[in-house]
DNA sequence: GTCTATAAAAAGATAGAC
DNA sequence: GTCTATCTTTTTATAGAC
């Protein structure tokens, strides 16, 4: 999959170069002059520019789902509010930590209006996470410190915190968002406990 | 602002070519060919394409502030929930109705992250919508409907619900969006309520 | 695997006539 | 206000040598 580290070189290059200027402002041969090769060195390694931003696609897609930040078996009756807030946390300082994920994932969202090649991957991710959430709270209640009602609403009122959230921060909107998601938490999951 | 008949088919045409396929996939040329006009008389009424776009934006922004959905002063203690719940259904159903909107606002999301004087209209339109249900929510306090704790947190809870609606429309991700801003509201703001 | 040189197409924008 | 014709720049992509 990565044989050569100039394979590898051309590749992050890209994904720096596409988050801060776009897939179209970004040129084939300002990532060849960035890498340090010739345009047709570039092209030995990508038949085209589409088919570099389709690997790289494939590459950010692998590690961003939900099994990635929240595992069902770690949640226990005693743990299981402050390990949902502390995950969920993790989320938000991965994506404080690296601003250009957001920025080259919100490419990613507009060609998928134009090409459902990318808006598919990029659906099936959102729907892990709200099925993911669904299966969580199913197991919290089943443990019995959740109720068991409406919880796939409740799946996907969590998943939409955190999907704006990750958008706010893209933004640069300054929020306490460790202080909304830990309140999200209470009030959407944990409304019959103390305030 | 809007002299001749033209000058508004070019604006129009210019919302959805670029809803459809970008910014940077329509050029000029496309514009004036579905405006049957020549390019030199598009560039009569557009110094450039960058100044359409800009034109472009400056609409769009005057008719998608929170101000446009909810106004504070119809909300009574007997009809406070029933109207929030509806003044939020109705955003949703004017997104559902004009999927070009979605698209062209994610495109201008876009092009915020490399120049500040779209993102700083973006982010006072999702200020304003905080502040909005804050003021809205500090309302329904004075006159004794909810409860005056954590207004702010609600408010911005309220605001990601509504924003992540529209991006999950945006997606043509297929959910109970009624469905789910009703729990959100009793949720978030009602949860002393019966549910 | 990498290079120099170059093609081929398309973009934004303008000159100047009507 | 609108046109035909054209300029200038930049783009993706390739031919062919090393």
């Amino acid at each position: 999959m990565k044989p050569t580290s100039t394979y590898e070189d051309i590749l992050n290059t890209g994904y720096r170069l596409f988050a801060e200027h776009g897939f179209e402002k970004t040129s084939m041969t300002m990532i060849a002059k960035e890498v340090k090769i010739s345009k047709p060195a570039l092209y030995y390694h990508f038949v085209s520019k589409e088919a570099m931003i389709d690997v790289l696609f494939d590459e950010i897609c692998k590690s961003i789902g939900f099994t990635s930040f929240f595992h069902i078996p770690n949640y226990t009756a005693t743990n299981f509010k402050e390990r949902l807030i502390s995950d969920g946390l993790n989320i938000i300082a991965q994506q404080k930590e690296d601003e250009n994920y957001s920025r080259i994932m919100h490419q990613y969202q507009a060609l998928g209006f134009r090409n459902m090649k990318y808006s598919q991957k990029l659906i099936e991710v959102l729907d892990g996470f709200t099925s993911g959430f669904a299966g969580l709270l199913q197991h919290g209640a089943a443990i019995g410190v959740i109720h068991d009602t409406d919880v796939l609403v409740k799946a996907q009122l969590l998943n939409m915190i955190i999907s704006s959230i990750d958008n706010f921060i893209s933004y640069g909107i300054d929020c306490n968002y460790e202080d909304i998601w830990t309140k999200a938490v209470h009030t959407i999951v944990m409304r019959v406990e103390a305030t």
